[in-house]
DNA sequence: GATGAATGAGGATTCATTCAT
DNA sequence: TATGAATGAATCCTCATTCAT
């Protein structure tokens, strides 16, 4: 986590700071992510660096963390103009709010990528070990606890296996759309078709029900 | 593609090298990976390694065009065994084959993970262009073209997202399996049961279709 | 050119730097030139070196151009103290002060003769291009044009050849002498009795003109 | 001096591995050249050259003799074809077969001038210690000491110097060709007329002596 | 607080030479 | 005699991190 130096900057330094770290990390990936190429991107003294973070790992946590809850905000708004509560509902209030995020972040997206790559390290725990308690994490594993409870869902599907799908659908989805990007913008139309087409495939698959 | 030195070895050299830079790569991923470590693991002088290969990434183009051939044999075992010729049963055996693969040869599994980093490059095409052209994957590429003209599948889904989520839904249960993998081995039945979920999740999504 | 790293460094430091990069090329030549070795010469780390340079062939360039230089400011001493506008005065002249060079600072004499290697690549370019504009080689080169116009010359002398004729003896006489090199010093006579041998040879051949 | 075993091989076979030998160090020049290139070049294995000869040192001194050899006949072919015997005539004759040498073997004369970095080492005087005892230098080493007993020469030219400025400029002349080498074979007439201004040069200087 | 020079282990790769077949 | 795989020291260069100013 960053030292005090860092987060007693003044606003602007900070964020230019973030910034090229954040163009660094989507730009190379982790493994080849670079001090130098950051601080030079930053306009600030290698040693600063040093001054305002542990190491290199340090600003990838503070990164990945910072990512995240920017993430659960884009989430978190979409519930609140959400009033259906139904798993359905809080799913798609999720989705449409997790690719915001993407379109929206597409470094952030990228450097949560190439995050994966460490999944099973310390380090990656350091950074999303806090979601695992956010208040919509928790929510969301209710919901689906109590689905499973009802017999709602296929046998086998875990709360957590079901949160893995749900990421692993829309990532897919996000990447499909990054590849295949228009100039253009995405219209707000075109979202919230893709968003709903994410929910019926976790919920229902890719097949169409019948009527 | 390797030298014929490394083609003409003896076999068990041969494997104790391939061996040694698939651990490799799998642990450290594709940026990491170092060729001191890989001819240390696998009892052999810096020199030869490079009297087997072009260099680094020539040995990785090799493990992933091998981890391709190995896991198409999977599929392609799975779909011989098969008599149902809808798409569903196409998706069952091509899960099963592809589940089976990831168990037995989690190395090369993870490896293709890593391999993921370098997506959009040259290095990475050089590895999977193969698979474009495979015989699987052109006959499943027809059997959803022809879902999609008969209206079956969801507005929005082109051939190409649904190859996207196919793997990324049988990724997802893989890394799901392996994550929580217990001692004991799987028995066929525990994979039979996965495998289906895999399928039912792709089709009709997480949720069950009533009777 | 070195980085302003290098260009900052105390004199002290950065001439023993130098010392040892010149060494290490007059010693080894060119190609064989040892980062390693130049570093453990001038007693700095490894990444110093590259902190200071681009590249070895940074070093190289620099050393080139700086012996350059050098020669130039020995050359132009002696003109600024010859009276005699004539070619022979200016040859003499010249040729006073590339011997004294050569005799004062073998070593970026023995570095330029391992230079030569490499004459027709771009690095030797950015060697010497500034010698090809400099106020001594244009003054040089319009003497013997009108030289040549007023039929002094030898049918099928070029200033081009003139000039490769003028360093060649020279270098040869050198060389000469370097092998050659008795335990004392040279004498100021003995200095000007060369001197004079290499303007009577160019000018006038090996044989004394009679009369 | 190579083995018995590369004296002992067919013509033929000894020639395509002097060749790829010669071209590989007139390409790289003396420090760059690699054992590996030259096999490849000559179609044999690696274990072979090391059959043939004792290291590459051993090749190059071989190649620079040879070449000394070659040019020898060049210079006493035009010896034998010179009656005058005067020591104008002795150096024409010998630059005539130099300039000739030089032109028609190219590859052989590159490889000399690489040969030149190494100057003060043990293997060039391998190379070169036989040219020392040859009758064409032993003849101009007399004819020179004589000219010099005479009085004829300028002071301090001794007969090393003579032959030093007289090999210099004549390396010059050709270098200057090469370098300007026009698409065109040269004539026997231009030849002739280069030839007759690098003894002008050596014996007059670049000055026409006046009537 | 800010700076940026200094460090040196570690990276990939080359290549002359040896030696078992 | 011919082969070519095996070797490992040596090459240049990178980079996270430290520390004196």
């Amino acid at each position: 986590m960053p030292k005090d130096t860092f987060l007693n900057l003044k606003a602007e330094k900070r964020q230019r700071i973030m910034k090229a770290a954040l163009r660094e990390i989507a730009a190379q990936g982790y493994d080849k992510a670079s001090v130098t190429r950051i601080v030079k991107g930053a306009g600030i003294a290698t040693g600063s660096f040093y001054q305002y973070f542990e190491d290199l790992a340090d600003v990838f946590v503070y990164i990945g963390q910072e990512g995240a809850r920017l993430k659960a905000q884009y989430m978190q708004r979409e519930l609140e103009n959400t009033k259906e509560r139904s798993m359905e509902g809080f799913v798609r209030a999720i989705y449409r709010g997790g690719l915001r995020f993407g379109m929206e972040h597409e470094e952030y997206f990228r450097a949560a990528q190439s995050f994966l790559q460490i999944k099973d390290t310390e380090i990656y725990h350091r950074m999303f070990d806090g979601v695992q308690k956010s208040e919509i994490f928790v929510w969301l594993y209710k919901f689906v606890s109590q689905a499973i409870q009802r017999g709602e869902l296929h046998d086998g599907i875990t709360p957590e296996l079901f949160l893995r799908l749900a990421a692993g659908i829309n990532t897919t989805i996000i990447e499909y759309l990054i590849d295949a990007k228009p100039e253009r913008e995405m219209s707000k139309d075109d979202l919230e078709t893709l968003c709903e087409l994410g929910v019926q495939i976790l919920l229902h698959g890719v097949q169409k029900t019948d009527g």
